[in-house]
Parts: C-alpha cells; sequence; structure tokens
DNA sequence: GATGAATGAGCGTTCATTCAT
DNA sequence: GATGAATGAACGCTCATTCAT
C-alpha cells in the first residue's frame, strides 16, 4: 500500500505545480518538493515527465468518469442525465481548481498527442455526453437534427471554458448552481423566448 | 514597409509552428527557418518568444476582432448577430488550420498570464459575445435569466471546441455551415423538442 | 564459507556484467541481478562499485598467477617456460570470454590508477614473463642485448591483442594452439628466413 | 577556416582531457573549459560526447596512417618497412603522450562497438602491418607459416603496450630507438641465440 | 545478514538570447 | 539592418550508495 500511497503523492503534487506553472515551466525539483520526496523517487513510479501529465488525466478523468457514472445510473430520462452531467462537471471544477486548470490548459497540449495513441480515458468522458444525447433522441425527448457527436463538443467546450471562471482574478459571482441551471436551461430550450 | 513585411512573415511562420509544434517545443531556429530569415533577426522585431506569441495573437485576434465587426455592423438584430459570429468563426478556423490549433492549445497557456497583463485581445472578442446578448435581452428577443457573461465563455468554448474538430486524424464529416447552423440553432431554441 | 561463496557469485556476475557493458556502463543493479541478490547485498562484500572491479583482477589474475605458476614449475628451461606461459595465456582466454574482455578493455583503465597505489597482482603477472627471460639469459639461451623489462610488455601486450580475437564478430580462424605454435615461434626465432 | 579551427582546438582539448581522466570520467565542461569555449559551443561541431571520441581517432589515426604511409613509400624491403613502422609509431607515441594514452585505454572500449559500425580507421592502421608481412612474404624475406593476421594484432599489441611505459610513474629509461631497435630486432630474428 | 525503496548529486544536452561582423 | 556563431544557464534523468525494516 506504501507504494500506491507514494504515487498518489505525487500525482497530486504534480497536479498542483502543472496547474501554478504549467507542463512545460514546471520542473521535476518542483514536483518532488511539493511530494516531499526525492527527485530520483519520481521515476520509481513514472517513466518520465510527461507520464506523470498522462496518469494526472488517466486517473483523474477515470475518477470523473467513474464517479459521475455513478449519478446517471441514478437517473432514467436524457434530459436528467444532461443536467446531472452538467451540474456534476461544473461541481467537481469549483471543488478542485488544480485540476479545472489542468484539463483547461494542458490537457489540450496533451489531447493532441494522445489522439494519436488513443489510450483514451479523455475521449470517454466527452463520450458520455454523446450517449446522452443518443438516448434523448432515441426517446423522443432531443432533437435529431442537431449530431451528437456536434453536441459533446460543445458541451464540454462550453463547461469547460465556463469551470475556468472561479479560479480567476476577475470576480465571477455566480455559484456552480446558478451557472448549472443557467446551462442547463440554455441547452434544453435556447436562448430565444418563445413566440407565444 | 519592408519591416512591417519582416514583421509579418515572422507571425506567419511562428503560427505555422507554433501551431504544430506547441509553443514550448518551438524552437526559436524553427521560426526563423520557417521565415526564412536569421535567428538573430527575430530579436529586432519581437522582444522574446514568447513576445512573438501574444503578438500572434494580438494580431490575429485582431484581424478577427476587426472582421467579425464589420460582418456585425450589417446586421441589426441580435438572433442574426450571433448566428453571423458562430459561423463566421467557424469558417475561419476551417480556413486557417493553424491558427484554430494555436487559439486551442496555446492561448489557454497565455490566457492566464494575460489576464494579469489584461493586454486583453482576447477578451475583446469574447466581449463581442456579450454585447450581442446584452443587446438581445435589451431588445427583448433573448431570455434575460441567463447571463450574458455565462453565455460568452459557452459560446466561445463550444466553437473553439469545435474548430479543432476539422483538423484531427478522426472523421469528421460536417461542413462549416452545417455545423454553423446546427449551433445556431442550439442556443437559439435548445435541445428540447417543444411539448405541442 | 556462506559469505565467501556470496562473494564469489558477485565477482563471477560481475565480470560477465563489466565484459558485455564494459565498466562505466555496468550498472550496480545488473550485478546485483546477475549475481541474484539484492543491490544493497554488493556493499555488504564490496565497498563500491570500482572495488568489485579491483577484486575482479585481483582474484582472476590470482588465479591466472597461480595456476601459470603450477604450470611453470613443471619445466626447467626458459624456452620451454615462454612457450608454457604463452599457450596458457591464450588457453585460458579462450576459455573464459568475459575476462579475456574485462582484461583487454578494463585492465587498461585500472591500470593507470592501479600503478599508482601498486596493489599490483598485475604488475606481478607481467614480472612472470620478466623472470623467465632473465631466466633465459643466466642460462644462455636468451639473447641479453633485448631488455627483460620490454619483452614482458611485449609478449603480454602481443597476446592481450590476439586473445581478443576469438570473441570478434570477424572470423578468426586460428586454434589457440596453432596460434601459441605461431607466437612461440615468433618470440623465438623471429619473422626472418635464416639465410642459410 | 575559423569553424575547421575551432573544431580542431576541441579535438585537442578533448584529447588531453580523455587521457587524464578517462573518457567516461570526463566532464563536457572539462573539454569546453580546456578549449577555452563554452560547453554549447561544443555541440556545434560535435553530435555528442562519444562522437567526440570517434572524431579523436578518426583523425589521430588518420594523420597517423598518413605519416607513416609517406615515410613507407620510400623503402621497398618489407624488412624495412616493418621497422619504419615500428619506429614510427612508438617515436610517435613518445612524443604525444595524450594520444598513447587514448589509444591505449579508450580505443578498446571504442573498438568493440566501433567493430560493428566499421568505420574503422584503427582496422585500416592494422592492416598496414599485416600488409608488410604479405609483401614479406612473397618477397621470400618473411616466414610463411605466420599469418600476417596474426602477426598485425602482435605488432599493434605490443607497440601499444610499449608505448604506454614513457608515460608511466615508475622509471623507463630506454628511449624510442633503442626499443625500436629491439623490438625490430625481436620480431626478426627472435630471442634465441641462433645454435652455432 | 539481506533487502530494495529512497535518496540526491551529477552531467549531457538544449536552446533562447546576444553581439561581433 | 541582417546574420548566425557563440554563449551558458537550465533541467530531465540516471544510478551509486544508504538505511529502515
Amino acid at each position: 500500500m506504501k507504494s500506491t500511497d507514494k504515487h498518489r503523492k505525487i500525482i497530486r503534487a504534480a497536479t498542483k505545480v502543472f496547474a501554478k506553472k504549467g507542463f512545460f515551466n514546471a520542473r521535476i525539483s518542483d514536483i518532488a518538493k511539493e511530494a516531499k520526496v526525492a527527485d530520483g523517487t519520481i521515476y520509481l513510479y513514472f517513466n518520465n515527465k510527461f507520464d506523470i501529465l498522462l496518469c494526472v488525466f488517466e486517473q483523474e478523468l477515470g475518477k470523473l468518469i467513474e464517479h459521475v457514472n455513478l449519478l446517471l445510473d441514478k437517473e432514467t430520462s436524457a434530459k436528467a442525465k444532461l443536467e446531472i452531467f452538467i451540474t456534476n462537471h461544473l461541481e467537481e471544477m469549483k471543488k478542485n481548481r488544480y485540476l479545472a486548470e489542468v484539463i483547461h490548459i494542458e490537457l489540450r497540449q496533451t489531447a493532441k498527442i494522445i489522439r494519436e495513441y488513443r489510450k483514451n480515458t479523455f475521449n470517454d468522458y466527452l463520450k458520455i455526453i454523446g450517449v446522452i444525447i443518443e438516448q434523448g433522441q432515441n426517446e423522443g425527448t432531443f432533437r435529431r437534427d442537431i449530431q451528437p457527436d456536434v453536441v459533446q463538443q460543445v458541451v464540454f467546450g462550453a463547461l469547460d471554458e465556463i469551470s475556468i471562471c472561479w479560479h480567476t482574478g476577475s470576480s465571477w459571482p455566480y455559484t456552480p448552481e446558478e451557472v448549472s441551471a443557467q446551462l442547463t436551461s440554455l441547452f434544453q430550450t435556447g436562448l430565444l423566448i418563445p413566440a407565444t
């Protein structure tokens, strides 16, 4: 168990350091210091610096997927599921500032490379949205003229761009609940005021 | 004019190189070679490597802002303007693969830093969306319970996440027109099929 | 006896690993793995990495000296002794590829350092040749105008350069017996065909 | 010409540093300091540390080959040529202590690797001896029962082992002329006093 | 005695930046 | 203004050595 413990400690430290300085500006010794281990120790658990970043995503996205799937299983309608997904993502990102930043900034660099390797936990996360949309279309709740794979990009992009706002210097007065309500409503019924 | 010419050449080369390799993996000598100038020449036009990246954004976002504003001026309704904005962004990103990637990936790294410096052309671009939404609310076309500053993040995030899809290995069969129609419709009337 | 056993196991493993990768490229963990002991165990028997190399030479050269001395004691004439020495060295090196390589390559690095420390088993081995030559000169069999300390270098250098040939990729078709016959003859009567 | 100049300077510095500390203990910064250039400058002229060592051999052995070939061309008999080769090698090694040590110690490490790459200037040097022996056999001066490829190893091994003696702490009272006379005579007529 | 996880000093190499030409 | 050779600080990674178990 001890070794798993250290693995976790390093992951957590790396997430924090990557969020603060960015992957390329982060030094291994920064992570080591943050994790309170020696530089060399890191290489007992990871192959190289980039591997640490990948593991951060694997682990954190994995947890995110597991968690949201648990929540989604409790709901049956696609409409409710979409709301759950949005709410959960925003709450998690509000809670975990470092993860939010690492996803927002570093995931993208990595995504390009990962796409080739297809070690694609990120894609699994995106696909959850796609599947919800498909279900809604089959149920007859969601429009069929908007493609699920378009929606999944749109929703994730929207969530990700929002999720960084809490951690900016500028004031962002909304709570996750407020934003998630707005987003859910926006994606459900749109911006337009229906003509009566 | 000659010097402006070289400035432009370097910007263009840098955009390409940054898109291909990412800011941190791009070497000054890569940019110099792509721009067909000597390494040292770059420092006659830019203060340092990061300054080049900033200038890429300043210049490219500046052009984008200028261009979309021209288009928006031709329209009066917020509804039409939002459509224009969406369509234009996707078309531009489809056209300019390098810019799309640089915005998607590098802008985020920079955004964090820029936010502090407030040299904020990016914010100006975002704000255009916000202003459109406000106008729509004042006109009475757009709902007032969804905040303009939320929407601007959402729309940009969505557009940006979509705009990278054309340049991925995986097949993305939709044309900008199709996607922009879907997006526009999604943001206007939402996913739900209205109960009749 | 058990501890002596482990010492021997490590020496043998080290000889193999040093031969394969060279002293500097060999890792302690390579030797440990080859010897089937833990890394730390090695430090119960040796002071440091270099000490292992020294012990390899001490031990292997010691055995070589002991063995050749036994053989030499059976002969009386310097002429026969020189032949024995040559034959024995080549046979041993043919038999023990790893030792041959370690002597050929690593001994030289070490020799320079050892020379200063005078912990000089290597010199003892060389000196055997010198003593044979001196005996031959005293007997009146060997010329007195060629210095024993020159000959000892020459003979060892020749043997060592030959002894690696069996372990090279390139074809080396001669048996130790053939080569030792040629070398013995060469050192005894030279290359020239005597004018009749 | 300037760049060639710096290449030479680095080669010379590297030869000295490698001789003093050995390849693996030599730091790039040692070589840089000795050559009075910056660390990075070295990489403008060489691919990596090992490449420097290879270039030392290529260059120095190349010069050696060129030089000895010039001398050999002046002689016709194989007997004279062998003498020239021996004398020249010893003189050069006496003159250039650093080269002598680098050949003696580092060449062997490298030789193993080089053998696979066959970038084999060292072999060219050895072959010169072999060719002399063949010529002697064809002329009828040298015995045919001793193989040229055996002799070339023997002669080089002998020379190399001798050539280090001048640079050892221990006293080595002989001049290159004396040693080369002894060696030549040894290889020509052997150790034995001919029975009258 | 034996282990092997942890340590941290050390070094090869890169590359943004400078400056003599 | 333009060049590109030269610089040297910076950092990822390795591995001999230690020490708690």
